[in-house]
DNA sequence: CTGCTAACCTAATCATGGG
DNA sequence: CCCATGATTAGGTTAGCAG
């Protein structure tokens, strides 16, 4: 294959395990900062940091501890539906028009960049990959729910599960 | 081959910021 | 206030590697 669509299976040390299963029997929703932190500490990329938490809740049943503190406010107490970590999230990320425009040509012609076209895509925008990345799937998904509003034409979808095969290696560069 | 788990995906939802 | 859209989550799939 021309390149590898994914990113390479990131193979973590007991050291950095240790490490990131201790902070995840104390928080298991870690907020921005926190997760940085970590990506410091365990030396790897905060995305990695992320994606390893995601996986961590979603197949260990972690012991339902919302906050060691954290008691309903009575008052009002709206448990439903509210972000469980801190209110500590990434800051919004603001695009500019040529960094849409840039995006928005790179997905027309590959909605599912692999691993190297995000990150060629994200040195040229000078954005992080992982936004990148969050930029196509939230794409991806918006078109998905909105293409049942024009009943035009398009709409042509190839069932095309899981085997992504494209790879960028699109080497643009016809512009400028 | 099987089990574990990183990478990745969708859909839903939370949350921010501009009009 | 409301809407467009970025960030995060749950849960499911794909795939690399050790046993």
């Amino acid at each position: 294959m021309p390149a590898k669509c994914r990113r390479s299976r990131t193979k973590f040390t007991e050291e950095q395990l240790k490490i990131l299963i201790d902070a995840f029997n104390q928080k298991p929703y870690p907020g921005y900062a926190a997760k940085k932190r970590l990506a410091l500490q365990v030396n790897t990329e905060e995305s990695r940091i992320q994606i390893w938490f995601q996986n961590r809740r979603a197949r260990h049943q972690f012991p339902k501890r919302p906050e060691e503190h954290l008691d309903a406010r009575q008052g009002r107490g709206p448990p439903a539906g509210q972000t469980p970590g801190r209110g500590d999230r990434r800051s919004r990320t603001s695009y500019t028009n040529s960094q849409l425009q840039t995006l928005i040509e790179e997905f027309k012609v590959n909605p599912y960049p692999g691993i190297d076209s995000r990150e060629k895509l994200a040195k040229e925008i000078g954005v992080p990959e992982s936004r990148v990345q969050v930029w196509f799937q939230n794409r991806r998904s918006r078109q998905n729910t909105q293409k049942e509003r024009e009943p035009g034409e398009a709409v042509d979808q190839g069932q095309n599960q899981g085997q992504d095969l494209r790879d960028g290696t699109v080497q643009g560069t016809a512009t400028t």
